[in-house]
DNA sequence: TATACAACCTCCAGTAACGGGAGAGTCAAG
DNA sequence: CTTGACTCTCCCGTTACTGGAGGTTGTATA
């Protein structure tokens, strides 16, 4: 019978680790004074806490070692317990790496312009959104206003209100001179009737969109395209659809057009990716 | 101005998160409504929500963001922070790579020999530890006694008491098949004089040191070698200096010499091990 | 105008695995 | 009998939130 000190000491575990391991019923005390509460440790429970350290080391969590030292447990349980921590690991492992080429990206890049990049490149799971939307083929994106009028004008007959900020989609998977395959999109709630110009329909969730903000006019927004590009590039990432552009906030001129040039504009650009 | 559950929609943030960056003073609504506290947020908030969870992606805790985000850091300090993060995780990777080792030696094992081995090791750290000792040769590891006796004797005369388990080192780097050097140690407390036949000084820390239990006669001992052993080079550690063969619980026979074959027995293997 | 209901507020509890400390009781030696 | 080392329980703090209770506020509809 020995003390939860010197049980401490043996074992090089913390009186106050014991005491918790106590708790969670992963070591008892061969017996507990009834009156003064005390444990009492014996010699041939180092093994069993020398088994506990040693899961311990292998990443469980003291609520899987418990299951793990059950001894109704069987060989191949406990096989399937190690292959599932074996995943895990692979997977942490993974992620680790994946972060370790993120901070080398911004130390690239406080090297190459030595100061911070405006633009910061996140993954973000987006839910799925109805949408109503007109699609053509303008000359280039600043030109997408008729687009937009005919888009607007509709909805506005049907009387549907609006219930996210809208946003285009660029379908060409390459940089154009002319001629882009643009879809103005508008999120809505509930039944609206589509026309032949005006689909309806919902586009899927995507799970990893890498998103960026712009603050500041229309006309600099190729800005952050090259950021988000390299960053998509240098993560080992490729896009995998069309990219969206959302007017999160913009302003218009008198005559009900966008203001390209206020300096207040916000838009978020985004892209759907994939592992190349 | 926009509502914290818009502000959310369009940043895709919880709002429990938006509420929490706020009070850690990360992201300040720009306007909090005095008498209903209504926080009331503005777009061009957006970009730095954006960088905090950049931020929080390369594996930053929120205060560290909290200070990286002040407007007064310098590129440089940036560079060092992110230096440093990037150190903190290539450890990270390298000690999960670690434990997928391990758990692959666990699974090794359970495939070979069809269930769990008796043997945990796991690495401690080991507290410098003053000790009084006699080294000797003797013909085999059984055969120690008479260093023992010669010790126990010297510091009973000195009426000095133990303060930890005693324990053997075992001074030989290879396998013998005789004539083991071998030191026979006892923790002690205060000052003894050494004689020229017992030494008195401190054993160093030793950092990572290779630990597991054997409980069970000593007859069995060997087995509890072979665990360690294996154990040591399928993690790719080496040993790098002598074992320790600590007697937790021991048993004496009527004639004052240790009981080799009660199965209470609980000794501790340790060597000191270094990455190969 | 009354009322429903969505949105917002603050505060509290819980998460994993303990460490630190308070305040009180216990044990062994001198 | 006293000192000092040891032990007990209980509570708080850690991280980055989530979930919920209980109470306001804002807006839309009947």
């Amino acid at each position: 019978m020995i003390r939860i000190g010197d049980f401490s000491k043996l074992s090089r575990v913390s009186i106050k680790a014991l005491r918790f391991y106590d708790e969670m019923g992963l070591l008892k005390p061969v017996s507990v004074d009834r009156f003064t509460g005390y444990r009492y440790y014996e010699f041939d429970q180092l093994p069993r806490l020398h088994r506990i350290l040693a899961l311990k080391d292998l990443g469980f969590s003291l609520e899987e070692i418990g299951r793990l030292l059950e001894s109704a447990l069987s060989a191949e349980q406990m096989r399937g317990m190690l292959k599932l921590r074996q995943a895990e690991i692979r997977q942490t492992v993974q992620e680790e790496a994946e972060r370790l080429e993120r901070v080398d990206l911004w130390l690239r890049q406080i090297e190459q312009e030595d100061s911070m990049s405006k633009y910061d490149v996140v993954i973000k799971k987006v839910e799925p959104i109805k949408i109503a939307s007109v699609r053509g083929v303008v000359p280039t994106p600043p030109q997408q206003g008729s687009l937009w009028s005919e888009l607007e004008g509709y909805l506005a007959r049907q009387r549907v209100r609006p219930v996210a900020p809208c946003f285009s989609l660029y379908h060409d998977d390459e940089y154009k001179e002319k001629d882009w395959d643009i879809e103005a999109c508008e999120p809505i709630a509930g039944d609206v009737k589509a026309s032949e110009r005006v689909k309806v329909y919902t586009l899927p969730a995507v799970e990893t969109m890498a998103c960026t903000i712009h603050h500041g006019p229309f006309t600099t927004l190729s800005e952050a395209y090259n950021a988000i590009a390299k960053w998509i590039e240098a993560n080992g990432y490729r896009t995998c659809g069309p990219g969206r552009e959302i007017y999160l906030h913009v302003t218009e001129q008198g005559n009900g057009m966008v203001n390209q040039t206020d300096p207040e504009t916000v838009t978020e650009i985004q892209f759907p990716v994939a592992k190349a």
